[in-house]
RNA sequence: GGACUCGUGGCUUAGCCAGGAUAUAGCGCUGGACUUCUAAUUCAGAUGUCUCGGGUUCGAAUCCCGACGGGUCCGCCA
């Protein structure tokens, strides 16, 4: 059974056109697009053929389409001007998307197994404080992402890499062992943490002596000091545990972490420079071995980047190198999540790994930074918005608009459906918009519950719950007999499902995602104002919009699934 | 200074990779729809030199070059 019910329409309408055109002596092939509103569902543009049949586009679209014999598939095949126009028999349409997601249910969108094993890396920031909005974007990103390309039939695996060798984490540290807290340290550990690596960071700034205090730790393990590194990884660890936590209220969860330290402890990163040392495009200068980018295209001040500093102890990005290559081992794919900050650094990171003899690319998704109105965020400088009061907030305040409209719903399902109000819209309204678009963060923006927002669709979701509750089960009905246009609009779009998923995957973008399940919503909704159900002329009737419903009600739920959101039965 | 990236109604945004038929929507604005399966909904209306200038093309929001504006990077930090 197809799993894209408008595959078996698209190939019949190739078909068909080719053999039109062959019939007039030409081998070209022309690609389908999808006309404006109105215009039919697969138009074939005819510009391309005019050269090489040396005839006006729209004379060649009148032939064609002259040629082209009646078929069931479609309603009627048209010229239009250059283009040639299908327009599927919208019965026949009909059954297929609802025969395709009523079978499917739960997994209609899911493509064909592909039998790759890949691996996600995403968030990955650094531990010495909590997650902020901007920040947050990755999460999102990378949580998304996933389940878009589980759903594109891929084993796929999340990874956070934990940084526990930075100097920010050894801040952290030296805070925690050296300073003392002045009143009641907040209730959540990453929240009570950040305090003492904001302070360490003040007084490193302005104390000479806590500087050399704090880079005699740092030296001491790169040594490898088993003891420091232990001290480091506890508070990573537990600012590690509180960013989790926040991430698992939005349903973000991780397969598995990796620490950065590993790879120096194991001996991979002394391997790796081994390896990179002999090689003929890295050179040492006072001991230290940089990589020379010229060769690659990277030219100016930035064509010598440093792998080592002049002690010999490794850098970040070559870490990140011995990280990667265990990671391409282990995987089909390497994707990582990162902010446009490690746009170079990624792309050396990617050079590294191919010269040390990887085939496979990573495959790195860029964002841009959420931004205040005011400003960048930082967490040193504590001008931030955390995730965790973004997520009170706007927990709350889904929670005042429940509590205005549904009064009467018991306190237990009130507080459900707040939470996933609040925490969907979140993550809704960060992953809309392109990736590598930059946001400024606004409060009023960011717990937008109207139009194109989560709660729209849930809302949806949940008017459709409510019909089929309250109706009996059908025992079968009769596709031919929705002919609204709103159920006609409904069911093409409920169509088009799996080709989102696989579009989604192969372009790793996000935001079409949320922006189809926004046009699912609106589509639903208009078929609600014009097609009554449970009061529909006849049982018969009835029935067929019970069953178009129930495949709404799939499909808005398996997209708002695949953005990580809840769908609650009732709002 | 060099490199990368973004620029679409008042605000936000889709389309750009694979150029083609009236540029997608949301917010906001004006006006309408709750005796109707949940109005977090819906309908109508106003709002655009697709940053600017060149080029390629029968045809450019889309491709190329240049400029301008925002963001980011250019450290033996992460």
């Amino acid at each position: 059974m197809a799993t894209d019910p408008l595959a078996i329409f698209k190939e019949r309408a190739c078909a068909l056109f080719h053999d039109a055109l062959a019939g007039m002596g030409s081998e070209a092939k022309a690609v389908p697009e999808v006309p404006p509103e109105g215009m039919g569902d697969f138009a074939f543009p005819c510009f391309l053929l005019a050269k090489e049949l040396r005839r006006p586009p729209a004379d060649i679209a009148a032939s064609i389409s002259g040629a082209i014999p009646q078929d069931s598939h479609f309603s009627r095949t048209e010229a239009k001007g250059p283009y040639v126009n299908f327009h599927i028999d919208p019965a026949q349409l009909m059954s297929a998307a609802l025969s395709a997601v009523l079978e499917k249910r739960e997994d209609y969108g899911n493509a064909e197994p592909t039998g790759r094993k890949l691996l996600v890396e995403h968030t990955s920031a650094n531990p010495n404080g909590p997650l902020h909005v901007g920040r947050a974007r990755n999460p999102i990103i990378g949580d998304t992402l996933a389940r878009i390309l589980s759903r594109c039939g891929n084993t796929v695996v999340t990874e956070f890499y934990v940084d526990d060798m930075g100097k920010q984490q050894v801040t952290l540290t030296w805070g925690v062992e050296n300073l003392k807290r002045a009143g009641e340290a907040p209730h959540k550990p990453d929240h009570s943490l950040v305090w003492y690596y904001q302070e360490a960071s003040r007084l490193m700034a302005e104390d000479p002596k806590v500087l050399a205090q704090i880079d005699a730790m740092i030296a001491l393990y790169e040594k490898k000091d088993p003891a420091i590194a232990e001290r480091v990884r506890k508070n990573c660890q537990i600012v590690l545990d509180g960013m989790t936590a926040s991430l698992r209220r939005m349903d973000i969860n991780f397969d598995s972490f990796a620490w950065e330290s590993r790879y120096i402890f194991d001996g991979t990163v002394d391997r790796v420079l081994d390896e990179l040392r002999a090689l003929k495009c890295t050179a040492e200068e006072e001991g230290a071995l940089y990589l020379n980018l010229e060769e690659f295209g990277i030219t100016g001040q930035e064509s010598k980047f440093y792998l080592t500093r002049g002690d010999g102890s490794s850098l970040y990005s070559t870490r990140d190198m011995a990280y990667h290559l265990d990671k391409l081992s282990r995987y089909d794919r390497a994707i990582d999540v990162l902010g446009e900050d490690h746009r170079l650094k990624a792309r050396v990171v990617g050079i590294g790994v191919k010269l040390l003899g990887e085939e496979k690319p990573i495959e790195p998704i860029f964002y841009s930074f959420v931004s205040l109105p005011e400003g960048k965020m930082s967490t040193r400088r504590g001008t931030v918005v955390y995730l965790d009061d973004l997520i009170e907030e706007s927990v709350a305040r889904a929670r005042d608009e429940v509590e205005k409209r549904r009064p009467e719903l018991s306190e237990e399902l009130k507080r459900g459906i707040a939470e996933a109000v609040g925490t969907g819209a979140i993550r809704y309204n960060i992953i809309r918009v392109q990736a590598e678009k930059q946001m400024v963060f606004k409060w009023e923006d960011a717990l937008n519950f109207e139009g194109n927002s989560a709660p729209f669709v849930q809302y949806s979701h949940a008017r459709a719950s409510s019909i089929l509750r309250k109706a009996t089960a059908y025992e079968s009905y009769d596709p031919c007999l929705l002919t609204h246009p709103s159920e006609i609009a409904l069911a093409k779009g409920l169509a088009r499902f799996p080709s989102v998923i696989r579009e989604c995957g192969v372009s790793m973008s996000c935001h079409l995602l949320a922006q189809y399940a926004f046009e699912i919503a609106s589509l639903f909704n208009q078929f609600y104002r014009d097609c009554p159900v449970l009061v529909a002329a006849d049982e018969n009737l009835k029935n067929a919009r019970l069953a178009l419903v129930t495949a709404s009600k799939f499909v808005m739920l398996n997209a708002l699934d695949t953005l990580g959101i809840m769908a609650p039965e009732e709002l």
